[in-house]
Parts: C-alpha cells; sequence; structure tokens
DNA sequence: CGAGAGCGTTTTGTATACAATAACCAGCTT
DNA sequence: AAGCTGGTTATTGTATACAAAACGCTCTCG
C-alpha cells in the first residue's frame, strides 16, 4: 500500500491496540485524520482493511465504531483459525524446503532467546510467535488461504496487550515449536496437523481463561 | 455501500464476467471509470472490493490486472471452501429452527421446480442453490465464518458462466439438498458435514472435468 | 550492439471542495 | 407526555485537481 495510507492504517490500529478507545465507540473520519496526520481518502482506504480485518464494523448506516468482540466471537475466531490453521501446517509438511525448514529453525531460536531467563521478554517472544506462524503460512503456498488466516490472526491481537503469559505457558509454545518442526523434518503431515491443533487449542484456553467462561456451550 | 461505489462494482463484476477481458489483462481506473459511468474515487472503492476477492490482483507496482486462475488456484478455493462450509453445516445442524428448515424445504422446491423438464432452466437453478447455500450459512450464526465462504464463492462465478450442467447433475445436487435438510431436521451435525463434504467434492469434480488435469497431485 | 540515463507520458495516490444523507433538536400537534 | 415535523448540524460519499510514481521511449556512451 501507498505511503499515506499505510501509514493511517498503522496509526488506526496502534490507536486502538493503545486502549485509547472502549469498544462500541463510534469513531469519524475527521477524527482519524487528525488522528494519522493525512485527509480522508488515504484514511477510508485505511478504514475499509480494518474493517475487513474486524476491527472496525459500520452500524446500518454507515457510522464507524470500534468492534465489539465478545467471548463466543473469540472462541469463534479461535476455532477457525485453528481449521485452517492445521491445513495450512498438513500442507507445509507436504511442502517445505530445506531452506524454509532452516529459517523455521532460527525463528525459533529467537523465539527461545526472548523467553530466557531472567526477564523474558513477552514482545519479542510475540514477534517470533508471529514470524513463526507466517513462515508456516508462506511454506503452505496458498493465497487465499493465508490472506484468510491473516485476517483472523489480525484481530484478537488488539486483546492481547492486556494479557500476561505464564513463564511456563511460553515455555510449553517453544516446545510445540519444536515439535511443529520435527513434524516438518518428517514431512509428515499428520503429525503437523495433531501439533498445530493441540498447539492453538491450548492458547484459545490460555487466553479463555482470562476472559471469563463460555455463554453457550453448544458448540465445537 | 453507497449508491455509486455499488454500482460501479458491479458493472465492473459484470464486465470480468462477459468475457469481453482476458485473464492478465491490463485495467486502468480511466478504463473503469468510462465502463462504471463514475468517477476514479468510487472506482476505487469497487476495485479495493474486488482485489480482496481475487477477482483482480495488483503487481508490484501498483498495477491492475485481471486475476488468471490456474486449476490450482481452482482446487485450491474449492477444498477451502469444503472445509469451512462443512464446518457451516455441522453448526446449522445443531442450531437450525423450525423457521429456517421451513425455509430451506421452500428453497429446495423452487429450485427442483427449475430444473423440472422440459427445459431446465440453469440461471434458475444457480440461484437457488445460492439460496440454499446462503440458508445453512445463516443458520450457522458465525458472521466470520460468512464473510469467508462469502469470498470464496465469490470467484468461481467467473467461471461457470460458460459451464455445462448435465440434467444428471442438476438432479443429483437436488437430491444432495434434500438429504441436507433430513439430517437438519434430525439435527445430526455429522451426518450434515457429511453430506455437505460429498456435495461440494463432487461438485468440484464436475467443475474441474471441463477445465483439465490437475498440474500437481501432491494436494488434498 | 547493448546497457543505462534522461525525459515525456501514463497511471496511481492524495488533498480538498462540494453533494447527499443521516442524526439531532426544538417546537408543534394531539 | 408521546410522537411527529421541519430545519440545522454532523458525517459520509463523490468528483476533481494536483502530486508522485512508474512506464516506455530515445539517445548516448562504452
Amino acid at each position: 500500500m501507498s505511503r499515506a495510507s499505510e501509514r493511517a492504517y498503522a496509526a488506526i490500529r496502534a490507536h486502538l491496540l493503545s486502549g485509547q478507545v472502549k469498544a462500541g465507540e463510534q469513531l469519524t473520519e475527521d477524527q482519524l485524520t487528525q488522528i494519522t496526520g493525512v485527509s480522508r481518502t488515504p484514511v477510508r482506504e485505511a478504514v475499509r482493511r480494518l474493517e475487513n480485518e474486524l476491527l472496525l464494523v459500520r452500524s446500518d448506516t454507515k457510522r464507524l465504531f470500534v468492534a465489539d468482540w465478545s467471548r463466543d466471537d473469540i472462541e469463534e475466531m479461535f476455532t477457525l483459525r485453528q481449521m485452517l490453521e492445521c491445513h495450512a501446517a498438513e500442507r507445509a509438511a507436504r511442502r517445505m524446503t530445506p531452506g524454509q525448514l532452516a529459517e523455521m529453525e532460527a525463528v525459533n531460536r529467537e523465539l527461545k532467546a526472548a523467553i530466557a531467563l531472567p526477564e523474558p521478554d513477552v514482545a519479542r517472544f510475540l514477534d517470533a510467535n508471529r514470524a513463526f506462524h507466517d513462515a508456516i503460512i508462506a511454506a503452505a503456498a496458498s493465497p487465499r488461504l493465508g490472506q484468510m488466516l491473516a485476517r483472523l490472526v489480525e484481530a484478537p491481537v488488539v486483546l492481547r496487550t492486556a494479557r500476561t503469559y505464564s513463564p511456563e505457558d511460553l515455555r510449553q509454545s517453544a516446545r510445540d515449536h519444536d515439535e511443529l518442526i520435527a513434524a516438518f523434518a518428517a514431512g509428515d503431515p499428520e503429525w503437523a496437523r495433531a501439533v498445530m491443533g493441540s498447539h492453538l487449542r491450548r492458547a484459545f484456553h490460555t487466553f479463555a481463561r482470562t476472559v471469563g467462561p463460555a455463554t453457550d456451550a453448544r458448540d465445537t
């Protein structure tokens, strides 16, 4: 994307992440031009993108609001992500090249360094974690799958700012990544899928623990 | 969407569907303003949407081109659609209300009427078919799932215009729908998922038969 | 000949003015 | 008091002019 609209996107996103703005609150394009420092045209493009990522929503009369993710919305999102990312892991296990595998090992070393004592660096962990998952998606070589996952992964980022990860959560995550790498090295799609499934499902429960109980137990 | 950009979207889409334009061909925003009769601003919004639906693609330098769907792309799309729509069928089976079920039965009667002899009306069939699948997605009550499926289903519409359906294809489709309705009436998620899976996979092979052989057999 | 620099043309990106529509509020009617 | 109605303001949508970037061409230099 071009410079101004990219800047607008990043600025609005940062603004949403910063927590200065409440879920359900209305935003106007004028406010956003002030926040971003660019004119309405690129702001509108950025807003379209954020709408697509479901960070912003529109009322029936085109007013713009900060999206409000319920616990059920989040669970739904995790379920979809699991479905798609397991598929991606399976595809990746079939297609991964030695170079890609080496790259993933490097990323995972970085991830482990980030959580090393004495002081785990959560932001650095999250960056490495994201790079790891992106590498899998890249190896899956499925543009539509990648696009969909990108949208799913974007949204919860908003919520994770206030989240606390225990050192054990971080270490378990690193172990999952080790096992995923082993599955890729073995070229075993079923293994990769299974590890990814438990990895994400556990992540959901870790996440959910801090949010509250489900309101509806019917669903998968 | 607003009037002008909606009109632009529909006009560009129709233009792509009409076959007057080849895959891979470049389009400029100016051309599109002429085709649509609106200014560049709403054209650009429509283009963003079509990019998102992967009917248009951008070069690395922001030039706009008609997307070129390879056989592998189409297979990938069907695979994703199957994954998501099976999930939707499963959810729908858990949640369907009597009113929704009656609605689906009505839609399926319309579908059967459309393919009745002497002269099956394929356009009418396609409309009813779409309504049927939309009803399932609605019953699944998962906004993100619905949004993703909408994008997946959009694209192949482009290609199916020239497609020929045998009367037997149409009848088998109607039978699948009958069985889906039975699964929903029974409230059996596994049954619904299984029927949807075979329904879509058969649709893929019907589709693929007219397109040509796969270039890569590694994938699911 | 071929590679690359310079320059006019084409195409996309941004700002801004104006138009259309939705929300708001006051005052009226019943 | 509840609900409509007219006008006023706030907000979004569209057109257009200008800026920036990419393309294609020619000309030059090695």
